[in-house]
DNA sequence: AAATAATTTAAACAAATGATTAATATATTT
DNA sequence: AAATATATTAATCATTTGTTTAAATTATTT
């Protein structure tokens, strides 16, 4: 097939990264069930047919979309994990501030994840190398280096996760419980910044 | 042929009553976007009418259902907080240990409620009094009752939620990552409601 | 028992939706 | 420039899906 070629000089982005990057945010504000094709056509302000004309069906289009999403979270993730550089510690706040800038401009996206992958097992999950990607990583070998395990390795993973996490996923019912607008709630997620590394290094004392 | 006993109050179910249960069953499965009607009159074994004769409309079953659902998730909770007898800690390992079972036997719950109030804003959200369930709780006085705050009460409860909720609604992310079974994973999380009061306790230590 | 009300059923409707088609326009190659 | 390949469009298709309808069945009242 011959190469592709922009079309015009003022197109920043080709048809089909118009489809794509639009379908991302749709899927990601509506999830799977609740998204129409026609919606993702008209947000990326293309014709309805070049959805199937590019990306075949629906599903081929989120399953493409959903593995960008995943490499993105976990890409992020692996490579702080990896860092030679950073201390145990460092890498809790490098973690923490990563997700946190993460989700400042993608509110939906951990939400969006846990659940397509809850509602889609035959989804393309990009699992091969999840596993390694813990286990051989820096992070892995400085907490094996700690000593007798003062904290489960998993449990210690799953914790600065859900500290990290959660706040963005359940910020609809927070908000409300503490009475907070945007602005209020987004501070209280920068001081989350400074205080989940002290809380993880309390859990590795025993 | 013995005639069959129906339209009674004796019913174990009447029709109404199973709808809501098969409904609730869906709705958690699927999501209030990928439920389909028939699969709800299927699985309660009525007629796809009833539904509408006995509900009006979808949306509207479903926000019956949400609000069942999100009274029992809050409910128990708000019992937990204002039972006199208990310490903070105590209330701690309760509320993990309330968690627990419920999410052992409706592991779907957690992410259907989260889901459904961040995509359907409109959704009946039961938000009247969340807030003074928890500020005019018993556990809330007790914590103020710590004198000065060594923890943000907000962040306290954040944390507590996040440690018990968020490892059931990743589970299959961090089942991937860990490579357990179903087996080995409901040990982790029964693990947990003896170490997230610890780790609670530890925050409130400065 | 007859009349009335409530419930249930099968069928159909109307709108929505993912996908396709055939024609047209634009780009690339010969 | 002609021919060919690629891209875009408007219209349409075939299903799906929530809902409605009218008739039938069952329960309750008179």
């Amino acid at each position: 097939m011959a190469k592709k070629i922009v079309h015009s000089k003022e197109d920043v982005l080709n048809t089909e990264a118009k489809i794509k990057q639009a379908a991302q945010a749709v899927f990601m504000r509506k999830g799977y069930a609740a998204t129409r094709t026609r919606v993702i056509a008209e947000e990326s302000g293309i014709n309805l047919a070049l959805i199937n004309y590019y990306f075949r069906s629906k599903e081929n289009l989120f399953n493409l979309v959903m593995l960008d999403c995943m490499k993105g979270f976990i890409g992020g993730l692996k490579q702080i994990l990896n860092r030679e550089d950073l201390s145990l510690e460092e890498k809790l706040g490098e973690i923490v501030a990563h997700y946190l800038s993460m989700f400042k401009s993608q509110p939906d996206l951990p939400l969006f994840i846990l659940h397509e992958i809850r509602h889609n097992p035959n989804g393309i999950v990009n699992t091969l190398g999840m596993k390694q990607t813990l286990t051989k990583s820096h992070f892995y070998q400085q907490l094996k280096a700690e000593g007798p395990p003062k904290i489960d390795p998993m449990h210690f993973l799953m914790n600065i996760i859900a500290l990290t996490v959660f706040p963005f996923i359940a910020s609809p019912l927070f908000k409300i419980v503490g009475d907070l607008d945007d602005a209020n709630y987004m501070k209280m997620m920068n001081d989350r910044k400074k205080l989940i590394p002290i809380w993880m290094k309390q859990m590795l004392q025993k």
